[in-house]
DNA sequence: CGATCCGTTGAGGTGCGTCAACGGGAGTGG
DNA sequence: CCACTCCCGTTGACGCACCTCAACGGATCG
């Protein structure tokens, strides 16, 4: 982290440094991790590295689609809204996640931060060229996009079939095996979002989930911690309660 | 159609022919239309053209995943499974579509034929191949890829967020829309997929999607006709019914 | 002509939504 | 420091949209 007068205001309610691609901490976990030294300096020239409060908006659905964006520190939400305001939250993402794909020129979903977060912004127009020069970083996203539709699939089975109690469970395993995935650790869970934001993800209501996670507290699955934290106190038990067995 | 003697079997429930993609009716709407005369060629090497009966599993979720396929005629379902039965159908495909990416070594979904099919089929490591030297192709099989994301996140708004009615309205609306971009009549709709299957695709039961379907006839929204085909009396309404105003 | 499958309809049950109340923590202003 | 207000999470009482179970008719097929 660099001293704070690095940093200098860019647009309101956000932070933004010049920050070297060669130094990123987490290269490895995003589309970055597949280009050369002197990529990342051709890369590096086009991003702004910025940094979000929790809460704030990124983009809108509807919003002209001009950038696109690697996640680096925190958590956000990719949401859709009915015209009625129902919400659908199609995805969480941490560190080393893509997002801002669009197929049009406009953002098909909306996306917030649901902790303070850091993330490069890249420029749509620069970046589709350095798409075309570096195959290597287009396969890296192809394989990316190729992972969230498999998550996309799993989380229809989700929706569509699960009950409440297997639906938290799932989640929770989710995380579980994310938070791993990153290196970070796997077990006590961390889970920043509010319980809104996980009932608008699994097709539920925040009275459920309060009511679930209580019925997994009390039947010793689960226990909470401080710090938006839940310790699994039987990993195996969720594994089994998520797919119903 | 080639006459019969055209077609030799080539192994339980497929007809195999030779067929040359430069050929390919429906080559501007697969994966093949980003490639040249000359690259056509190459990949009409490696290819074999299949046809299955309406029912037959492509392959299953698990299987090793040695083949990719496009859809040239017919309609597929794609399905997850859980422990007990519970099924989720995560989406149907037709002519144009691609499937069968996998990103371990073994399919992380079912496929099925749900009418009879023509499908390509592609050896993986071959296809592997040809597409580090066509990044054309790759590009075109990422846009592909980014689609059906998006498909994915209107999926799971549906899932998780609308009521039996709007579900039904929302994938009438969806078959009309892409029989359009296919170049097929948009309306009447072609329904091809059984009650089941659309309880399955929609988290709903075949009682409901059945006494819904009956409530839209019963309002004069839509009516039934011969050859699986439902005619839209009010497309306007339809609209409105997928989302809730 | 029985057997099977599919779609439809009815009657009744239930998992989860709705509505309402309450308590604790954080921010804010006096 | 307290008083007030939000916001969030929890819990209870109740209702309903959809599920479950059951019956039936038509189409297809051996």
């Amino acid at each position: 982290m660099p001293p704070f007068d690095m940093w200098r205001t860019r647009e309101k309610g956000a932070l933004t440094e010049i920050n070297p691609c060669g130094a990123c901490p987490v290269r490895s976990l995003t589309v970055c991790a597949a280009l050369e030294p002197e990529e990342l300096k051709r890369l590096a020239d086009i991003i702004l590295t910025q940094r979000f409060e929790s809460g704030h908006a990124l983009f809108s659905e509807g919003d002209p689609a001009d950038s696109l964006f690697n996640v680096t520190v925190g958590t956000l939400k990719l949401y859709k809204l009915l015209p009625d305001g129902r919400r659908q939250i199609t995805g969480f993402l941490g560190t080393g996640d893509f997002l801002g794909m669009a197929l049009n020129e406009t953002y098909s979903y909306s996306a917030e931060t649901v902790t303070p977060a850091t993330l490069c912004r890249f420029p749509r127009r620069k970046l589709e060229g350095l798409l075309e020069e570096f195959p290597k970083m287009q396969r890296r996203l192809f394989s990316m996009a190729a992972n969230e539709l498999a998550a996309a699939q799993d989380q229809m089975l989700l929706l569509g079939r699960k009950t409440a109690k297997e639906k938290i469970c799932s989640f929770l395993l989710m995380l579980s095996q994310r938070a791993a995935h990153r290196g970070q650790k796997e077990n006590p869970v961390y889970v920043p979002m509010s319980r809104a934001d996980i009932a608008d993800h699994l097709g539920l209501t925040t009275e459920t989930v309060s009511r679930t996670f209580t019925q997994l507290k009390t039947t010793g699955v689960v226990s909470l911690q401080e710090g938006s934290k839940i310790l699994v106190a039987d990993m195996d038990a969720l594994y089994d309660l998520a797919e119903g067995a």
